[in-house]
DNA sequence: CGTGTGATTGACGCCTGTCAACGTCTGTGG
DNA sequence: CCACAGACGTTGACAGGCGTCAATCACACG
């Protein structure tokens, strides 16, 4: 599954490094870093680390997009964030000791740089500021899960479809056409809001209807985004 | 509606503070806390912060019970956690410079400890083992917010209620009569589950019925704790 | 061309939210 | 001491949202 890459990408050169939580590290810092990472390779559907599994290092994506994702009972999923370039990713469990609380899966081809952990809190004990930073992010996340949680317990799924749809336009952009730059299958939709593959359709084909999207396969096109932000906010 | 102390309770005598993120501070640090810090009392319904609020420190509970919540559109509200002897709360708002992210509400007579975000911020930033505390404390509750949603998605209020009387029981713990130590109105057990309140009494009686528990007024009793967990794990 | 995966549509029924009415309890004021 | 208001708890009726099952279609791939 997992291929080693042998051009491991410099942190020097990486374009994404200054929009990162490992944008106060001294030269010296990232020199060690550079020398203790490693990069690695997936495609579409290769699981980065398993929910469950003690994470023995955490990863800054370089390239592409991954879903995080919890299993239920029945083993249906239900996915947590997205991440993309710039992103990092299993801190969580490193910090706190824990196993995974989620499975990392790619969604297209990705490319990773792997920190060891003990290179990761070797840099959290001795930069005040990277701790700083990550307190911060660690922070948000938790700010976003809270939010997310009222919106599973008060909204419907019409609402949270809506929501999902202006969520995927924020977080991934459009390309020239308008369309959103993400595609996902239904089931996946349908694993964001919460819900049912067949709801998912059906909404979907009803804001198509009302012309709030276009719908192309999977490509979605937003046409009325106002339109879309009344039906998430319950107006 | 907020009294302020005359007796402000030490850190030194504290016989929480060896259990809480404080633990790590050195005798000079508690000191400066000590100095620095405020105590105030609240009763049953007093509001300790408010979602949307700018927090200009954090809480360190001495006594009694709190809820945090969300507040949705329409007014419903959803408990995001408690926290109780011991528990630090309002710390995400200000470590990550937005406002909070929930309504902090005392469920009892309280008193916390206040400690202003300046002091707050300066023991982060100088104590390695406390930030790493705080680190690992706010990826802890990311975890426990992570599980939350995949409840919310997947489970139905009946599994969600089971759950939430076990999560109560092992939170809070029973008295001497095998009751549960919180005592909550039915309105507050829907703002928990994510139900309707008609609901919660139903699905109450039911489990009544079923020799799962008793009720008497406001007071549980677990009777059948693993039958309980059957139900909250999809058998 | 067969197979498999994903998308779609329809039928059906249960879960659960909403509305309304009523019971219970407590504290307050006359 | 009683009447009353107001908050909380309970129960029943009802309908609509949404999950489930099944059948069919679309499309890619070997």
């Amino acid at each position: 599954m997992k291929r080693t890459n042998l051009e491991i990408p410099s942190c020097n050169d990486c374009r994404q490094v200054h929009h990162t939580v490992f944008k106060h590290l001294t030269q010296d810092e990232l020199d060690t870093l550079n020398f203790e990472k490693g990069c690695n390779h997936y495609k579409r559907g290769n699981i980065i680390f398993h929910e469950g599994n003690k994470g023995n290092g955490v990863y800054c994506i370089y390239e592409g997009i991954l879903k995080l994702y919890k299993t239920g009972i029945d083993g249906r999923k239900q996915i947590i964030r997205f991440a993309q370039k710039g992103s990092l990713i299993g801190f969580r469990s490193v910090l706190s000791n824990e196993s995974a609380c989620t499975t990392a899966e790619a969604l297209n081809d990705i490319s990773l740089c792997f920190i060891p952990a003990k290179t990761f809190v070797a840099l959290v004990q001795n930069n005040r500021n990277f701790s700083m930073n990550l307190i911060q992010l660690s922070c948000k996340e938790l700010g976003i899960a809270n939010r997310f949680i009222l919106d599973m317990a008060q909204k419907n799924v019409r609402e949270r479809l809506a929501e999902v749809l202006l969520l995927l336009n924020e977080t991934f952009g459009k390309d020239e056409n308008n369309i959103l730059k993400i595609s996902l299958t239904r089931v996946e939709i349908a694993n964001i809001v919460g819900t049912a593959t067949e709801s998912v359709i059906r909404l979907l084909s009803e804001f198509k209807k009302d012309k709030l999207i276009e719908l192309n396969g999977r490509n979605i096109k937003i046409l009325r985004e106002k339109e879309l932000e009344r039906i998430s906010d319950v107006y």
